[in-house]
DNA sequence: CTGATTTAGTTCAGAAATTGTACTAAGTAG
DNA sequence: CTACTTAGTACAATTTCTGAACTAAATCAG
């Protein structure tokens, strides 16, 4: 139905925002002539719409944008139970979402899914023609194919089929992704990093992950196991893992170490906030938990920084607020253990993540696939 | 000249070795008729032969190889003075070397190998026009051009634009590059890591280096930084380095400390391979140093196993033997801190690196670029 | 206000790349 | 010796892309 040089002139657009067909023409490399015929079917699809005008000198050059009505895609967030399930548009927008108990009989779930999703649909207006395919994402390793769920510890699961599963129940292109990972795909498809061929995602939270884009696209490693940074060896010689090691970044500066730390010393919090405004107030305690824990996050993206010079570091959470004593720490400690030929050129974003955002997440997931020509 | 189908068979079969058009038709997705098209007119081009037939059912299909005699690529090393110029084949292997002295002046150094082109090329009786490019390799950060060297101490360079210099004394395609990222290239088009999509490489000399293939392509990183290994942090409090740091890789495990530090503990040593032999009859001095490197150099590749899971690590060397003390605490060092699950799946090879070598590492440059269709 | 100039985009015939179908080639299996 | 299998080729038909000539819609200069 559509040629590679279709997606081509689709992915760019995605990337790079609204375009003009002369400007298409220039990066992409083609004649005035296919660009045109290539546009035209486009828009017939509903895949591209015209927007705006933009007028310099000669004829004004009509911008052309993604039709956010013209594919959409399901999301499936496993990391958090309810399960969210959400209905996104080619532009990366909710436009209508159901929350479903998870469960761990993948049968059972996606028969669960599968029932849910006249109503998903239906209820936003969408015709079923238009909804392209869903990702699925969950907290462990995908396989290359990312049709396989390799091993989950929280879900109990280790080689579960699951991509093929979804699909015997919903006839939808399905693609199974780790979270963090599919959280990098979003922020490449619809956010912070539009555009940026090479860039990284940390995910901080109850654990720490992370996932590379390397040459435009998702660098999921020989094993699936690219950005697994949790165990990284941060404190040789530090305390036990539940991975088995010692002195992994997870037992110094995921949530959940940083938190059962405080418990442990004393300190009242439930999140990190708390602790930052104990720190602010003056505990000891909270400031020197706050240090290690900065430090060694920072010191495990210096080591990104100079193994892979990434465009950005893009650096996720669920705090409120994320600039407080933690996210200066880690700041310093880049700065410190960065070589100072490449210090201060990668610039670290930060981005509070919702539950909402990780079904965005899975969603682009299908949304890429798409891009890149599975159909 | 050639269309993009064309390149991309030259490139499957660099990769995978001698290939039947019956293969090439179901890999890289064309009708056989293409394939027969095509196929011929590379032959025609003496870029592709014909070796040899195998034979199963059926009538036997012939392999098709690329010829080594279609394409020479000229290979400028400067890694060494006097500095290495090699004329390499397109199945890179040196045909002719002539070696000059190394000059800092870009315009003389240009000259000097401008004047010896017709020796190196005409006394291995290659004709001219086979001569497709040169790639220049140095110690130092090259840009995303490949075009201009942006910093070498070494040779006292900051942007220097080497390429358009060369050219313009030689009129051949040029292209500069990072010598350890050279290396990579080679080995991924002529050696160890021939069809791996990703891998990485790393550099155990006077100093540390790195590089990565990622989907098939050397990961050169946003300021051409991929890989600068050798200033991350390992020991936290450790030694001051001449990057300004302290405790970087290159303090513990470049050849450079390592003997530096035999000696300044009264050890004579000139090679690694001295103070493995002293290690091996039971000196404290030798073996504490041995572990302390090769547990510091097995730690930082173990960041790079978990940051980026490659299909295989490649540790490149100059020592005639790798497989003493150093080699064992090292692959010791990556099991132990490598996350159970990824741990052994990794495969570690060791490779000696020649003179000459880095001229073909050079070389390999511009036959990569050839074949992602640089003409 | 008018015509020259500039840039965007379309049309259409022709060139180039690719495919489908029917063929020949060269072996093995029985 | 015949049937079967797989490799590879020939050629017309199709798809995709380009070049050149065109139309479209603005600015600029007087």
């Amino acid at each position: 139905m559509l040629t590679l040089t279709h997606y081509q002139i689709l992915r760019f657009i995605s990337a790079s925002g609204p375009t003009t067909r002369a400007e298409l023409v220039s990066r992409i490399g083609l004649s005035k002539a296919a660009m045109s015929g290539l546009a035209r079917e486009l828009i017939d699809k509903n895949l591209l719409r015209e927007t705006s005008t933009i007028q310099k000198q000669g004829r004004p050059s009509t911008l052309l944008d993604l039709d956010p009505q013209g594919a959409y895609f399901i999301g499936v967030s496993m990391a958090s139970d309810p399960a969210v399930i959400a209905l996104v548009d080619f532009k990366g927008e909710i436009v209508n979402r159901i929350d479903i108990a998870r469960s761990t009989d993948p049968d059972e779930f996606a028969q669960a899914i599968a029932n849910c999703l006249p109503k998903l649909i239906g209820g936003a207006a969408v015709a079923q023609k238009r909804v392209l395919g869903m990702g699925v994402t969950l907290s462990g390793l995908v396989d290359q194919e990312q049709a396989n769920c390799i091993k989950s510890t929280i879900l109990g699961w280790q080689d579960v089929p699951l991509a093929k599963i979804i699909h015997k129940h919903t006839h939808l292109p399905t693609f199974i992704e780790n979270d963090a990972k599919a959280l990098a795909v979003s922020e490449r498809l619809f956010g912070e990093a539009r555009d940026m061929h090479s860039f990284s995602l940390i995910w901080l939270g109850k654990g720490i992950g992370a996932a590379h884009f390397v040459h435009d696209r998702l660098h999921r490693g020989a094993h699936g196991g690219a950005g697994e940074i949790a165990h990284c060896t941060i404190e040789p010689n530090g305390l036990p893992c539940r991975c088995g090691k010692t002195g992994c970044l997870d037992t110094v500066a995921s949530m959940i170490a940083i938190l059962d730390a405080a418990r442990a010393q004393g300190l009242k919090a439930e999140t990190l906030d708390d602790i930052e405004r104990a720190a602010a107030s003056g505990s000891s305690v909270a400031i020197r938990l706050l240090h290690r824990a900065g430090s060694a996050l920072g010191l495990a993206i210096s080591q990104i920084i100079q193994i892979n010079d990434p465009q950005m570091v893009l650096v996720t959470h669920r705090e409120e607020r994320f600039d407080g004593l933690f996210s200066t720490v880690m700041q310093q400690a880049i700065e410190a253990n960065v070589l100072p030929r490449l210090s201060g050129v990668t610039p670290i974003q930060f981005r509070k993540v919702a539950d909402a955002d990780w079904a965005v997440g899975a969603a682009s997931v299908a949304t890429h696939s798409f891009l890149h020509g599975f159909i």
